[in-house]
DNA sequence: GGCAAGCAATGACTTTTATCATATCTTTGA
DNA sequence: TCAAAGATATGATAAAAGTCATTGCTTGCC
């Protein structure tokens, strides 16, 4: 159950807070490719995922799927509509088989309510995010597409980590990669191959292997 | 004083929250072109905008200025980096001058502990900032150079209005409008003038007005 | 009022990226 | 296990956008 993760968002919650969550939560579980919220929606309360990795996307026009970010183990689904009393701004679907805790809309804002340290976490959560869309605003308008494929292999990386094989432990179609990108699938595709006839990244299928981190950090113009 | 607004962020608080916020607080004011807070810094307070306009922006690779939104009357800088405890990522430059209160982190702090529904709304507010970064992303990865430029005009025109003749009520040169729009300054000239040339603007020296909203948000692909 | 600095405008040209077509490889499920 | 569907790969070509160069217009300041 969700409430047990390490970096849950509700870890920090005082033993009685997490019974009464767990009293009022209900588990629910979602297939590979389900969608889980969907955009222009009303929500009705949140998911915490307790384990698996899910894609938020707006469509944009011509219906092409644009990938805001990924929510994975310990993270909240569906809060920002709920907060900002606004309709569902991003759908949200499954990559592999997710389990996760649903928490009702009322329940959600009682403990919004009675913790004031939790409302505080949700602030300084919120508040991160909107600096990493900055970063990502910033990356879509001004770098070219090898410069942020070169970003997103690292942000996956990093998200994601490695299996024991070395490849990014998360399961994307050059589509799926291009709609984060903000390209054609096709561009893409060209550029995974002259990464990996330079010898930065390797793969297999569909699977990818970063092998030069400083390499991909140039190219993608990151210092740090 | 930003504390009387109407649409002020502190508009709600009890009388007794505002008459102390006012003890605490300090008035101050930015000439136009002037610095407010600087990428990279950590911010020892926030400033509540009480007249005048501002722009948020990060610098990309090359020094280039990316345009995230505009801050104006009653709304406020700073609070991103100071909740959510990182260093500040995007700059503030008055666009004109303008006059604003600056609340110290501390007093920041303890207005929010002590009123929970303040710090629900700083919440509701920063979620319904995050779904217009969403779509911003969206926009920027999807749409082409002369969709996001009506896109912006929109934008501009629902943010600060129109003046006596009918211009934008704001001052921004080509540059400013290209490093919101993501594209080269030469893009948004050729682009303004063919608009203007197809009669959905029209233009004086660096003044722009909306002539044609409906032809703009068909151009925009905005269907609302 | 005139002059300089900064901005806007436009043309010519290059580079980047998208699109379309087609071939080949991988998965998946009957 | 084998066929079909779905993905990846690659080439040719077109379209979009960026860059560089130059001219002309505004604006603000002495």
């Amino acid at each position: 159950m969700c409430l047990s993760h390490q970096k849950s968002t509700f870890s920090d919650l005082s033993n009685d807070a997490k019974d009464e969550l767990s009293r009022l939560k209900t588990c629910v579980s979602f297939r590979k490719g389900q969608v889980i919220i969907h955009e222009g929606a009303r929500p009705q309360g949140v998911y915490c995922i307790h384990r698996g990795k899910v894609k938020l996307y707006t469509m944009g026009t011509e219906g092409k799927e644009q990938i805001i970010r990924f929510i994975t183990n310990g993270e909240l689904i569906g809060y920002r509509s709920l907060l900002s009393d606004e309709a569902i701004s991003a759908s949200a679907t499954a990559l592999e088989d997710t389990f996760a805790c649903y928490i009702p809309k009322s329940s959600f804002f009682k403990v919004i309510e009675e913790n004031p340290k939790f409302s505080l976490k949700l602030l300084k959560m919120s508040c991160h995010e909107l600096g990493e869309a900055g970063k990502m605003i910033t990356s879509l308008a001004q770098k070219n597409v090898k410069e942020r494929l070169a970003e997103i292999l690292l942000i996956l990386r990093a998200t994601f980590g490695e299996d024991e094989e070395g490849y990014l432990d998360i399961s994307l179609t050059r589509e799926e990669i291009a709609n984060m990108v903000g390209t054609a699938t096709e561009s893409v595709i060209r550029l995974i191959s002259e990464l990996k006839k330079d010898g930065y990244i390797s793969s297999k299928g569909k699977r990818i292997a970063v092998s030069d981190r400083g390499a991909l950090q140039q190219i993608a113009n990151i210092f740090e």
